[in-house]
RNA sequence: GGGGAUGUAGCCAAGUGGUAAGGCCGGGGCCUGCAAAGCCUUCACCGAGGGUUCGAUUCCCUCCAUCCCCUCCA
């Protein structure tokens, strides 16, 4: 079965055919490190963790390049305020990037380049653009000229001789001294609220615009022309549109061949916005008792392109429903029964796992995916009684490999108990044949105080960390 | 003003031109010394109104609501 991806450039779900057999080069627009990483942006980064554990469990040799963009206005805007060099500012945030990545156990992309470790790269990029008339020099920066691209707008399906400077409130129109108003900064010259923010270039002193930094790691790290380029569907336009015209403009070659985008999330039927008091970073959530398991679970139960509503009850169910994987995990790891294998068990098996498969190749259908696994749980849990070790194992290997893609399951710990705690359960064992059911009762309660769920199945006792 | 999406049970969420997966919560039952886990069972007129069709939740139109984008928000 062939991976399909739905691709925003065409509008249309497509066979995932890459550049280069086997290999997926993709290019996944990283965190702007001047704050911790909200839920919005973990839905991104997750979405595109998706996608790259889907490509390496169909066997792709994935290279993922996310980058880090430490040079901007909100950078350079927030380190004056902190009283604190660019440099340093970034990297507090670059560092809490990373744990928060760790935290939701979200799979390393290949390459994680900065920004401003690329700035000759950019200003390459820059002067082949004048070389080739598509960019223009004024008194505060060169900037892109989109008259001079034909498909400017392709992407986001913008016709460009009707974009609306200043449409959405938030720039002021007169704020560069630019030929058109949709004419874009490359580069942007330095002025006094840069403060010593600053690099040399042939058109002096100054800083590279926004979109640049990715076309020149892109292709850097990947090559001209990628096989897939994502990141959050606000992104699409100006940023994506604007990448797709720097980069095709300067190597006069298709820039990426897939673009995939996510849809926001809302938190509780709403627009998440600070003012709302409705927006969360990971460590908020965190400081907040959830686990990072129940939000990445919950992060992945609606399909990426739709608009996913968070909420605090939807953290409780997702909570519930791990417990439930968990506990079934956990039961089919304590199966002790030897025999031969159920011809209708290893059936269901396999049919399960060629949905859970079928839907992830398509567009990464997670939530029905999910449905398969709830399905095999629930079939498996109705005849545990016949399951027999070497079915349980089957059945906790395909777990296992499912979960290379999902990353949120627990397939329980090592023995951990101590010497003492093995002793009270066996004492309580003896008690309950003893039919001593007050003593084993206490036990049972001690035992739970430290943490320790205990059990009484057909396969005899077993304990639990909970 | 322009462009793009979404609207399925108390909550989350798949999906299909022939009357709707899965998870969570709730009710009832079984199992268990008691629990836990599990199982069974129950819980939807698919935003509203039209249209096309033998038949629409699924296609078309209108409306309503929410979200995203229209130069630097994932």
């Amino acid at each position: 079965m062939p991976v399909r991806f739905y691709n925003s450039m065409t509008r249309t779900v497509e066979e995932f055919t890459p550049v280069q057999k086997g290999t997926a080069a993709m290019y996944t627009c990283g965190p702007t490190v001047y704050n911790f990483l909200h839920i919005g942006n973990l839905r991104t980064f997750l979405f595109e963790d998706l996608l790259h554990r889907w490509l390496r469990y169909r066997g792709y040799n994935v290279r993922q390049v996310m980058n880090l963009t430490d040079i901007d206005d909100k950078t350079i805007r927030d380190s004056r305020a902190q009283g604190m060099p660019l440099s340093e500012f970034t990297e507090i945030y670059k560092k809490a990037f990373f744990e928060d990545l760790k935290a939701l156990n979200v799979a390393p992309a290949e390459v994680y380049p900065s920004a401003t470790g690329h700035i000759p790269e950019m200003i390459g990029i820059i002067r082949t653009l004048i070389e080739k008339g598509y960019a223009y020099s004024t008194d505060d920066g060169v900037y892109f000229k989109i008259s001079a691209f034909d498909g400017y707008g392709k992407l986001a399906h913008l016709d460009k001789d009707s974009l609306r400077a200043g449409a959405s409130g938030r720039v002021a129109n007169d704020e560069y001294e630019k030929e058109t108003v949709s004419d874009f900064a490359l580069w942007k010259k330095w002025s006094p609220s840069d403060g010593d923010v600053k690099w040399q270039s042939p058109w002096g002193e100054g800083r590279p615009g926004w979109h640049i930094e990715c076309s020149a790691m892109s292709m850097k790290y990947l090559g001209e022309t990628l096989d897939i380029h994502s990141g959050g569907i606000d992104n699409m336009f100006p940023h994506h549109e604007n990448e797709i015209a720097q980069s095709e403009a300067a190597t006069g070659k298709q820039f990426a061949r897939y673009w995939l985008h996510s849809a926001h999330l809302i938190v509780e039927g709403e627009k998440m916005a600070k003012s709302k008091g409705n927006f969360f970073t990971l460590r908020d959530l965190l400081a907040k008792g959830y686990s990072a398991r129940s939000i990445r679970y919950l992060l992945y139960t609606t399909h990426y392109r739709k608009p996913l509503n968070f909420t605090f009850d939807g953290i409780k169910g997702a909570d519930a429903a791990l417990k439930r994987i968990d506990d079934f995990l956990f039961t089919l790891g304590n199966i002790k029964s030897e025999g031969a294998e159920d011809a209708e068990f290893v059936r269901m098996l396999t049919t399960q796992t060629e949905k859970f498969e079928a839907a992830l190749d398509e567009d990464l259908n997670i939530a029905e995916g999910m449905g398969a696994l709830f399905e095999l749980i629930r079939a498996v849990n109705e005849g545990m009684e016949r399951v027999t070790k070497g079915f349980a194992d089957r059945v906790l290997k395909f777990f296992g490999k499912a979960d290379s893609v999902l990353g949120f399951l627990n397939f329980g710990k090592a023995d951990d108990l101590t010497d003492e705690e093995h002793k009270m359960i066996s004492e309580r064992s003896d008690a309950k044949k003893g039919k001593d059911f007050a003593r084993a009762d206490e036990l049972r309660k001690v035992l739970l105080d430290r943490g320790i769920e205990v059990r009484d199945t057909p396969d005899g006792t077993v304990w639990k960390r909970i």
